[in-house]
DNA sequence: ATAAAAAGATGACAATCATCATCTATAATG
DNA sequence: CATTATAGATGATGATTGTCATCTTTTTAT
């Protein structure tokens, strides 16, 4: 059949980082296979490389995606309060259980970091600087070190949530997290 | 060669024990194989299931022996301010550059808690139960909340420092969780 | 002391993996 | 329209994986 036309490349190139940051976020790098992120882009395996030039350029690629898709509402000029009231809505979604059982359409940070953490290509320089940008965006002005508790409090909180089959339990490290969070501010 | 007595037998676990808990810290669970965990205890991977049903409680065991390991000394009769002391010592040592590099004989639920996340074995279910147990040891009293908040700091914070390769940046981020950690308390 | 049990070595298994080579049919180029 | 470039399919590669079978040798049990 192929070859097919540009704009067709295109889209299955979305396709591909579509279901990479969703595999991804859901199995983790390591469990998601090459062809694993074909069949669920709805192609064979064979023609990855014409998209990526190998599998860490795919997960940096897809982190990235990931990454502007979850804090993308956030990312908006700083007009009167408009940002302030993303914020609310970010974290609010964030701490919540369906964030916790959600994880292919969750926060990259929390799904991957750890893992990304440990190796030293593309992906992890990636994550690094998703850390300062999303830092940035949750920070009221321009101290940093807010941005970091706040984040770090998230993503602490999610992963301790995500270990927890219990849902009584996994609301009360929410409820946790999200007092913690309010305490940050003020 | 074989078979060895059994006091010998209690070393040999041991040495798979240790190996295990310091790979998949270092390396996670997917990327450690067996015949890593054995090569490293100084044997040969024919012996591991004489010792483990499978991985997945080998991973169990090690998790919790890597538990242990870090947060035994907090661990002690709640005898005057002898809890409260080890408590100050464990946070700074957890929010410090050496433990960012260290993974290896690291906090396991930092290393390991998004990856067991995804899982639902035996090894999942021990994380689950850690995150308690370290919660509770934090906790001044018996406020679960505040143990809860404390931990997703910690786990945030060195997720977070782990990603980031300038140790000036990283320095940024540990104070960060110094900080906020100081706050939960008071 | 004889027999049974088993720790660990060696080796094999079926799966899985990332990546590459080749083939094809079609889109882009002239 | 003729030529060339290439997207994607098919299939192979060598490496790696968890697990099991077998064998040897020594410990334990009788």
């Amino acid at each position: 059949m192929p070859r097919v036309s540009e704009a067709e490349k295109k889209k299955s190139r979305k396709r591909i980082l579509d279901a990479a940051a969703r595999l991804i976020r859901e199995n983790g790098v390591e469990a998601t296979s090459v062809a694993d992120v074909m069949t669920a882009a709805g192609m064979t395996h064979g023609g990855f490389y014409r998209h990526f030039a190998n599998k860490d350029e795919l997960v940096r690629a897809a982190f990235q995606e990931a990454v502007d898709r979850s804090v993308g509402a956030m990312d908006v000029p700083e007009t009167k309060g408009a940002r302030e009231e993303e914020r609310k809505r970010y974290v609010a979604t964030y701490l919540s259980q369906e964030h916790v059982e959600s994880r292919g359409t969750g926060c990259p940070i929390a799904a991957l970091g750890a893992e990304l953490g440990r190796g030293d290509g593309a992906a992890k320089k990636e994550a690094a600087a998703s850390v300062d940008r999303v830092a940035a965006l949750l920070a009221d002005g321009d101290d940093k070190q807010e941005g970091y508790e706040k984040l770090a409090l998230l993503v602490g909180t999610i992963t301790l949530a995500r270990l927890v089959d219990d849902v009584v339990t996994r609301e009360l490290i929410l409820d946790a997290g999200a007092t913690a969070f309010k305490r940050s501010t003020s």
